[in-house]
DNA sequence: AAACTGTACAACCGCCGGGTG
DNA sequence: TCACCCGGCGGTTGTACAGTT
């Protein structure tokens, strides 16, 4: 909110605030937005907002920039592996959104904020526990996560028989620490992590999709690309045919000047192929297997371990299944 | 086919901390 | 030191769309 000044200032300041548009931003607002960063890159929203003729506050101008008309923001379903970095990164950090998605690259906080509240909020309020309970944490960390692992791998598996036609040019990504991912369990380090995933590193990875929205200026956009309609669900924490792990695929690695980024060209990416496997940097901050599970007060009769009915996610649909794992996880600890 | 409900996500709001004059 | 501005963050709301009745 702008901070009024008193008297002549406020009444100047109120009558523009009357002209302030507010709400679902149009095409022609989108374009003068973008073609303004483009020449004159992004900051001091507030100046660049008038500067660019928009009716909007700098907050808003700059919201929607970072979190849609950014050429390297990601769209899409979010993917196993980011249901369960996400997972992983909550369970370390809390709700630091910002903080998580810098670790999901092109995703931005608030998608993965919607993805929490839409997705995860809800199946804890179905199985009728807090998000932030001990219980549901256990859920996530001892059944949901392996089980999300498992699934990738499984992906990862059968995409070891495509052929992926590598671009001529490869920018290496290394990973400084291979992680053991054994089955369910997995290792921790932070860093190894960081040195992966920081978008706002120079070595900003980011995945084939990102080529589709990135229109480089005002040449290449199109409304389309920049639809709001909804994209199918994957509100399946791998039930899904998923696309095999965006993130062990092809990785298109910025190379060169890496500071035209508000001058967005496709040419600003290369290709790399295959670099890391994602399993080979997902890691645990908790330690799988390691921490106790409260499961004396997880009886079996409880709502916790019933099944919620949701038919619409059959990774969480497996509810019975989990909680008879649940249980024999408890009996063996 | 219409009404209703649920979901996903874009956008806004209030607060806070850092920078600056 | 203080006031102001700006950017960033997390929480919340509004709304379009899909699915269901």
């Amino acid at each position: 909110m702008e901070v009024k000044g008193s008297n002549s200032n406020t009444i100047i300041q109120s009558e523009e605030e009357m002209d302030l548009r507010r709400g679902p931003w149009t095409v022609d607002e989108d374009l003068a937005l973008i073609n303004y960063i483009a020449n004159h890159g992004e900051g001091r929203w507030n100046s660049l907002a008038r500067s660019a003729g928009l009716k909007r506050t700098g907050k808003s101008c700059r919201l929607r920039w970072l979190n849609y008309l950014r050429p390297d923001v990601r769209r899409g379903n979010i993917t196993l592996e980011e249901q369960l970095l996400i997972l992983e990164l909550h369970g370390r950090w809390g709700n630091r959104w910002s903080k998580i998605a810098q670790y999901l690259p092109g995703r931005t906080d608030n998608e993965i904020k919607n993805y929490w509240r839409t997705r995860v909020q809800k199946h804890a309020k179905q199985l009728k526990c807090d998000v932030n309970s001990k219980q549901f944490k256990d859920a996530m960390r001892y059944l949901w996560m392996p089980r999300l692992v498992e699934r990738i791998q499984a992906a990862a598996a059968a995409a070891t028989t495509d052929t992926v036609t590598a671009a001529a040019t490869v920018t290496t990504v290394t990973p400084t620490t291979i992680a053991n991912s054994n089955n369910t369990r997995y290792s921790y380090d932070d860093n190894n992590l960081n040195n992966n995933f920081d978008v706002h590193s120079g070595n900003m990875v980011v995945t084939p999709t990102i080529m589709n929205n990135n229109f480089g200026g005002s040449q290449s956009y199109t409304p389309e690309n920049s639809s709001t309609g909804t994209v199918a669900s994957s509100d399946s924490f791998g039930a899904q045919v998923s696309p095999i792990s965006d993130l062990t695929q092809d990785y298109y690695v910025p190379v060169g000047n890496n500071n035209n980024k508000n001058n967005p060209n496709p040419d600003y990416y290369q290709q790399a192929h295959d670099q890391l496997g994602f399993l080979d940097c997902i890691t645990s901050p908790s330690g799988l297997y390691t921490q106790e599970m409260d499961f004396q007060s997880m009886e079996p009769n409880t709502p916790w371990i019933q099944n919620d009915g949701d038919t619409s996610s059959s990774f969480w649909n497996v509810n019975v299944e989990n909680m008879l794992l649940f249980q024999q996880l408890g009996d063996t600890m």
